[in-house]
DNA sequence: AAATTAGTTCCACTATCTGGAACTTACTTT
DNA sequence: AAAGTAAGTTCCAGATAGTGGAACTAATTT
């Protein structure tokens, strides 16, 4: 039996802990709020079941349920996660690093880390207080269309990388996300070489950005860090102009992570 | 059988979704990473039973073990909690009020709700930048020695009041913390009054505030605004000058409240 | 007012969780 | 380096808590 590493990516057979947070995941990531009949439809349980485990979720804290009884995510989320915000070592380190490379670029700097098939970014800094500060922070978008997510990509071992593919649902989001599998692996080829990656509006249309990934002393990758910037203001070139800093900023972490680890030991 | 309204406080017989997001939040609270041994001296469970749970959490990315065997808060978390942010109404309807009133005073503005005997920050607006940004959304702080949560205490219906504070560990944070049971009711009845809170340097030295509540329809508390300063710089006078600013916000929040519900039926 | 839909409660059944103990692995000490 | 000790992992019979069908109540709709 293999020991539950952060990275294997297997189906969850967490018996009840699983059923409870695949619905506060269907609850947080639905588009609108969510009444009883709307859950039942979705999560397939038989309302018995599911009625006793939303009781015991907004027990918890984990959901809400508000004044025209739909279910909403709960208030405890965000005192727990911003507690693992504030503790992760990779933030705390990389921070001066994205402040200096948004100083060098005057763009929105990004710090992510794959988790499955997806990047959640850790952190960020903006250029003016653009639209709604933090809004960001913990948002999760697919590894395959987006700067750091291709970076982590890249930065993966062969046989992870194929596993994560496999598992992964490519569509398209803009006119320029690479669908076809040959193409991104070849994309993932080409971001080998070059030690860096872009997103040329494969994501979110309008929005270009360069990415590299930062590995800890093993070689594992841990994270990415990015410049992103609209492409009206950001062309082809200023991209390959960043890339070289982005590196540098990838380099600057990687060393603060081993500078920390000698004088501990 | 009371329904388990968001309010209620009760003890948690969730069975076992209790206790394992009760180790979710002993491995978040922790000031250190926490080993398996740790762990188990704190949660007194069995072994056995103990190391399911925690690969069952870790399977679940609501925990992640970090190379030398420590557990730490998982990035799922932010996920979840991002969303939980993003959708908030009235972190919604409250921002470009709390704009408004950091226009008016120039210190920092929260936006807290209260949860059990916590208060919650769901947003803030800051000088410049001043710490970290976003480092304070998500925090829980108590709140019998906060601004926002005297302001709530003073909301809340005198039975759930008594209720509430009956289960409060009440210590001191600083020399000014209110810690008799009675300085604190007379405090109270003070507020209500006002129709205002003051936080004199009770939860952190040198930083003092002005709260005020939001109500909904049927008057019952839903969260609290607060301007917030440095006490070298924020005077008992400008505490006192800006309570109507702060009330004033409140109010502007309750009116969006109230449009909102307006049309929409 | 009747019909329909939404939400809640009940209880026999059984899948899942429990926890003691044995086992393996990783440090520590002599 | 070997023995000792502590830390982490696995196992399985027994107990608990979760399951889900159905009946019930409350809120809408026709």
């Amino acid at each position: 039996m293999t020991k539950a590493s952060t990275s294997d990516i297997v189906s969850p057979s967490t018996g009840t802990l699983g059923k409870a947070i695949a619905l506060v995941e269907l609850v947080a990531l639905a588009d609108r709020p969510l009444r009883f009949t709307d859950i039942l439809d979705r999560a397939g349980q038989p309302r018995g079941t599911l009625h006793r485990q939303l009781c015991h979720l907004v027990e918890e804290g984990l959901l809400e349920m508000n004044a025209d009884h739909c279910y909403e995510p709960g208030l405890r989320l965000l005192k727990l996660a911003s507690r693992a915000w504030g503790r992760s070592d990779l933030r705390r380190l990389a921070a001066p690093h994205l402040q200096a490379l948004h100083d060098a670029t005057g763009e929105t700097i990004h710090l992510g880390m794959l988790r499955d098939t997806e990047i959640i970014y850790l952190d960020k800094v903006e250029s003016r207080q653009a639209v709604r500060m933090a809004s960001q922070i913990g948002r999760a978008s697919p590894a395959y269309c987006t700067g750091v997510g291709k970076a982590a990509l890249a930065a993966l071992p062969q046989p992870r990388l194929d596993a994560l593919l496999d598992l992964t649902e490519i569509r398209p989001f803009t006119q320029h996300t690479i669908v076809e599998r040959q193409a991104l692996e070849a994309e993932i080829a080409a971001i080998r070489r070059a030690g860096h990656a872009f997103d040329r509006e494969e994501h979110e249309a309008g929005i270009r950005c360069v990415a590299a990934a930062i590995f800890d002393q093993e070689r594992t990758f841990i994270g990415g860090v990015s410049v992103t910037g609209p492409a009206y203001r950001v062309g082809e070139e200023a991209l390959r102009n960043w890339a070289p800093l982005v590196r540098a900023a990838a380099n600057a972490v990687m060393e603060e992570i081993a500078a920390r680890l000698g004088p501990k030991a």
